[in-house]
DNA sequence: CCAATATATATCGATTTGATATATATTGGT
DNA sequence: ACCAATATATATCAAATCGATATATATTGG
């Protein structure tokens, strides 16, 4: 039974949420959460920045979701380490119960090979080889970590980003002379075709609700 | 020269640029560039919502970088259409020669699927193969698509849409029996493993930035 | 001394999101 | 008749988040 995208539904992961999945596996301070968010793993699928994750634990302490313990440490400031209570954890499955939102990707880099007519050669080639650089050095680092001990989601996760990095970055290798080589001025049809683009879309998706009608 | 993630700057894409990005392929309406970011080849790799984009048409209005016609229509209130001015051309092209920001993505079924422990069989099994066919669907549409007339820009990332969209699917196709039936309750290394992974993306880092200074 | 870097917490103005409001029109269900 | 749903349209508002900044402790290098 395809569905489309009718199955997705609105934003459940609000950044305390997601502070709270980051509790569910180990006591953490806020700068250690954030961190996460930026160079870990989840940097790859979800963002939160300062701003509003200090809020989020502050409202997660009020609400008693987390519990906070202050710790000096030797030549560095002190840090308030968080743990998820109870309530917290019935906080984060109840989210984890709801309908997921569907994907949202932002990226410069796609909205700049798009419009390659736009750049300069030299501008555009060194955009071109730094994306596939960065592929190439999430591969190498993914390549050197151990998976004992890792959970069956965090296994699929990585295994999942390996796969889309390798083919992306497969992709750019393969194409980088006839992209970078290619014919400027021939799009006449652009804005033409992802009006027909939105159309498919749009018919694409009632033909699945007629089938749902069944 | 392998730069990591070195290469890659502050955001520059706001929805001003954006705007001015469609723009450039035609004359448009504050409600087609939103459809276009939603349910057009932008949303593949780009967001942007009406409380921001008639905003940004308003201020781009301001600076003469935009030009407006209002039609009436049968059947369906008035629309104003924009139209970029050569001001506007030149603060896309300006906009384009910046250093873009690195991707970003957020995507709750990522989440949910790392936490797969704590979610039920059913729940589960549900957004997995929601996900499947979301990733069948686009590439479904995309084969529908001509390529008559496209830049070499839009047809890049097309091809790169494709190669992502099935790279993935099979990845979900053929690990399906594996995650959904994997044994649960092993991620007693999960945090160990965050740090870790953090602990080598800087000591990568560190390295290609010594090879930098040589 | 200053800049850069790292570990820490916290905040603020700017931007965006997502919901809502209003308008015009159609269709289908109660 | 009314309401909900849908589509095309413009516009706005409260909430959430971003990204920059501030402060603190410490180290290293120019």
């Amino acid at each position: 039974m395809s569905m489309g995208l009718a199955f997705f539904g609105a934003r459940i992961m609000d950044v305390k949420t997601l502070c709270l999945g980051v509790l569910s596996l180990g006591d953490a301070s806020g700068y250690e959460i954030r961190k996460m968010f930026e160079e870990g793993p989840f940097a790859h699928f979800h963002h939160a920045s300062f701003g509003s994750i200090y809020p989020a634990l502050s409202k997660l302490l009020e609400a008693g979701q987390v519990s906070c313990t202050v710790e000096s440490q030797d030549g560095r400031p002190d840090k308030k380490v968080y743990a998820m209570t109870e309530s917290g954890l019935e906080a984060f499955r109840t989210a984890l119960r709801k309908t997921p939102d569907d994907d949202k990707v932002r990226s410069e880099v796609m909205f700049m090979l798009f419009f390659a007519d736009h750049l300069e050669d030299e501008h555009l080639t060194e955009i071109y080889d730094a994306y596939t650089d960065r592929h190439r050095f999430f591969i190498e680092k993914m390549e050197e970590l151990s998976s004992e001990g890792l959970s069956r989601g965090r296994k699929f996760v990585r295994g999942f980003g390996m796969a889309f990095y390798k083919s992306v970055l497969t992709y750019l290798e393969e194409n980088r002379e006839a992209f970078l080589r290619g014919a400027k001025g021939e799009g006449w049809r652009d804005l033409e075709s992802i009006r027909e683009c939105m159309t498919i879309t749009n018919e694409a998706e009632k033909r699945l609700n007629a089938g749902d009608d069944q």
